[in-house]
DNA sequence: GTCTATATCGAGATAGAC
DNA sequence: GTCTATCTCGATATAGAC
């Protein structure tokens, strides 16, 4: 009897320090990327020990993989949430703006930018890139609804702008204004998804730049 | 006589043989980032063994020093030899194409994006900080010029234009688009230009979006 | 399931011969 | 200055006691 209660209490506690590793997964993540953080940084912020860490992931990888999708699965569900009335473009500023100020409460990039390292593990992780797989596309139809719509340029191909984008959610500008701008986190998000949509140059200024540099 | 000569030759294969270090140190950078690359990767690459590499480079966070240093002086050097009667957003072009196209010629991207390691590193590291910060400077004049010209938005601070701009010179987009795309590095070049200057918002809808998200 | 203590291995750096 | 062989240390992962 008591001790029916006792096991599923165990449970519970079992899953929610669960959350609380993913959680320290992903500061430290977040902090200094996959190559510096060791699996001690994570039990010491959780403050359990080494092995009873391997008790809940089996590696290091699965570790970051399984906080990886955790990032991925909200992404869905914001976009998910989404009213339908609202256009695609206001749709991708919208879930920018939600993967920009996630990184700025401590959460993680979406996409693990530089390492071709981190790249390779998460190709191997199946359960990873089936979710990668279902947002890329969803997020594909919403560029091109946007472009048929007169909202996204329809002169670049879809495969820039989609790229352009998820490069935003993961733009180191935001670090770097975040260190040594005095701009609190809405004027940095309002600001990021100025230059991403708009870009830096003027309005009027016609472009018509031509690639003839110096190579 | 025949032995001062032979100590110039020996000289001046020191030196040739000190850049054909920093070209494969450059080469395995851009491959697979600090972390990964290891003494013996470029030992390996260039050709001699690894205490041979430390009679040239006294540790690794060196050798990647000098690497960023020489980078960073070409782009230097690239920025001084433009013409004066270029105007800002004219030179910011010029050499965000030049960086672009370095990367993709297998070079290295400007800022060590992500990893806090490698940028704490080369903060420590006072000749790559000085060159910096004249490149920074140069480059601050150029956008503060761009936007008292009408070239640059106005409407944006200094600095995230700036910052921004840097971002671009390691847009990860690159990558993506090399791998995934069937664009060759011209066309490449262009999107990324068009993209950084112009955004990928159409150029009619105007932009009303405020922040208002899911935090 | 949780811990202490340890195996193992990769990588930065060096000793010492030639 | 170049090499072979080695030191050292830190990090992943696990053995074994409780």
């Amino acid at each position: 009897m008591s001790i029916l209660g006792k096991l599923s209490f165990k449970d519970q506690a079992f899953k929610l320090r669960e959350d609380a590793i993913l959680d320290a997964t992903t500061r430290i993540l977040a902090g200094k990327g996959f190559d510096l953080m060791t699996m001690d940084d994570v039990a010491l912020e959780v403050g359990i020990s080494k092995p009873s860490l391997y008790k809940h992931f089996k590696s290091k990888e699965d570790l970051v993989g399984e906080a990886m999708i955790r990032l991925i699965d909200g992404a869905q569900a914001f976009i998910d949430a989404l009213s339908a009335e609202q256009g695609p473009r206001d749709k991708l500023s919208a879930l920018l703006e939600w993967a920009l100020r996630v990184r700025l409460a401590g959460g993680l990039p979406f996409l693990p930018s530089t390492s071709s390292h981190v790249r390779e593990m998460l190709t191997r992780n199946l359960r990873y890139v089936t979710r990668v797989l279902k947002l890329n596309s969803a997020l594909e139809k919403l560029v091109e609804r946007g472009k048929k719509a007169g909202e996204l340029r329809a002169d670049l191909p879809t495969d820039v702008i989609l790229y352009s984008y998820y490069a935003r959610t993961c733009d180191p500008s935001v670090e770097y204004l975040k260190l040594y701008s005095k701009m609190n986190d809405d004027e940095i998000v309002a600001a990021m998804l100025a230059v991403a949509f708009s870009g830096i140059a003027a309005r009027q200024a016609d472009v018509r730049r031509q690639a003839d540099g110096a190579g």
